[in-house]
DNA sequence: TCTGGGGTCCTAGGACCC
DNA sequence: TCTGGGGTCCTAGGACCC
């Protein structure tokens, strides 16, 4: 059997752990740059607010039913997450950490008399100890345990555990699942299967094998398989390397002068190359966008791809293909919004090939880098950064609403007074 | 006024090899 | 008049996830 535990309106409740009063309120949580709702509380998913809606388009409800907003306060929610994550490798070692919330459970180990009370026990434990609530459900598949936690997470009777563990239950559950409900069917799929009469997970298990594979390639017929109770879609024990490494932000304010893009792309070359350096991996690929909003008029966008002459991570080096980049499509006149920088190409960072005119002293480079990252990580993030980075960052982004980094930072620890 | 960020996997098609 | 068979690698684009 496998597990999933989803934390509940995971941003919202990390909110709710260090200030109370917002129990039994409405609140949300804004994306980056204060720009949409990422995390809904029940009550204002009850009033019918949708997920990822601009914030400006329902300014009104907020209002008229006093909705806290906050931004997000990602420092806070990795933290927490690290810690729930903890709790539940506590109880059961073998797991998959899929995302911020989210984690798979392996239970092949456990007697099936037992994972009932494993299950409740840890849940219990979890919000104990941090005071995130979760719902966990238990499936012999991935697939089917998703299934079994919305039915957790949805359905009060349940208290937030979902054993599926007959095929009669499988049956019932998969027959009040719409397609749109499965992990791994979206919108479009959605779409096309019901044009063709395809409305439920039971009726997609009852469909044949070609037709899947022919209609939805591969990953469709994983899901199916999954459906039907046989494991398609293995655990994932050792998070892999990243192939790809990207760095992306809005912009709080229009740009227009070069100065400050460069800025900004520095920022994001050195933000990437670092996460590069943590996997201890190198790149071979540069890529670097701009773009103005895409929701008015006056619209560019453009990307230059930079193949580096020799595999690297070091910052400096990253930094200046990624600014000659950005010269190469700069057009002045136009008012920027975003700007990101992807690296690809990534291999690990040992045995790479050697290039005969290669003109960097490398093992410099690799020292000086290693000593930054070292003090970073002593001191906190950028307690040393390139100058090229820009100071003022007149560019970064709108967190107009931010709670206090409780746990992770010493000034913001929370007071009480007794 | 205001519209997020960071990923993965799969397929088709083109270029190339012998 | 007639024009093979069997591969690999790479990329763009489209789908999905949270």
């Amino acid at each position: 059997m496998f597990g999933i535990a989803d934390c509940n309106n995971f941003y919202v409740s990390c909110e709710r752990v260090f200030n109370p009063s917002l129990e039994n309120k409405p609140v949300v949580v804004l994306s980056n740059n204060d720009g949409c709702i990422v995390a809904r509380s029940n009550e204002v998913k009850a009033l019918g607010i949708a997920m990822g809606i601009p914030v400006f388009k329902v300014r009104n409800l907020i209002k008229e039913h006093d909705i806290a907003v906050y931004s997000s306060n990602y420092a806070l929610y990795a933290d927490m997450s690290r810690r729930v994550m903890s709790v539940l490798e506590q109880f059961i070692p073998s797991m998959e950490i899929y995302s911020i919330d989210e984690a798979f459970l392996d239970l092949r180990g456990f007697s099936p008399e037992r994972i009932g009370d494993l299950i409740a026990n840890t849940r219990k434990t979890v919000m104990q100890w941090t005071g995130i609530p979760l719902s966990i459900g238990v499936a012999p598949t991935k697939t089917l345990a998703k299934i079994a936690n919305r039915v957790a997470k949805k359905n009060a009777d349940y208290k937030g555990v979902c054993l599926l563990n007959s095929d009669a239950m499988r049956e019932h559950l998969l027959k009040h699942t719409a397609v749109e409900g499965i992990w791994g069917i979206g919108p479009r799929l959605s779409r096309f299967l019901k044009a063709r009469g395809i409305y439920t997970a039971w009726q997609l298990t009852c469909t044949n094998d070609f037709w899947i594979k022919k209609n939805l390639t591969v990953t469709g017929l994983r899901t199916v398989y999954e459906l039907r109770g046989i494991p398609a879609i293995p655990l994932e024990y050792n998070i892999p390397d990243k192939q790809q490494i990207c760095t992306s932000r809005s912009f709080g304010q229009p740009v227009e002068k070069l100065n400050e893009l460069r800025e900004s792309i520095a920022t994001y070359a050195a933000r990437s190359a670092q996460k590069l350096r943590q996997q201890k991996s190198l790149a071979n690929t540069v890529l670097i966008y701009i773009r103005t909003n895409p929701f008015k008029e006056n619209v560019y966008q453009n990307f230059r791809v930079i193949s580096l002459p020799v595999p690297t991570s070091c910052t400096e080096e990253i930094t200046e293909y990624a600014l000659y980049g950005l010269e190469s499509i700069f057009k002045a006149g136009y008012a920027y919004k975003k700007a990101g920088v992807i690296l690809s190409g990534i291999i690990p960072d040992t045995g790479v090939q050697q290039n005969l005119f290669d003109t960097v002293p490398r093992d410099k480079s690799r020292q000086r880098m290693n000593v930054m990252d070292l003090i970073n990580q002593k001191n906190g993030n950028d307690t040393v950064y390139f100058a090229s980075q820009g100071i003022r960052k007149s560019w970064k982004m709108k967190r107009d609403m931010i709670s206090p980094a409780y746990t992770t930072n010493w000034d913001e620890v929370l007071t009480v007074r007794v």
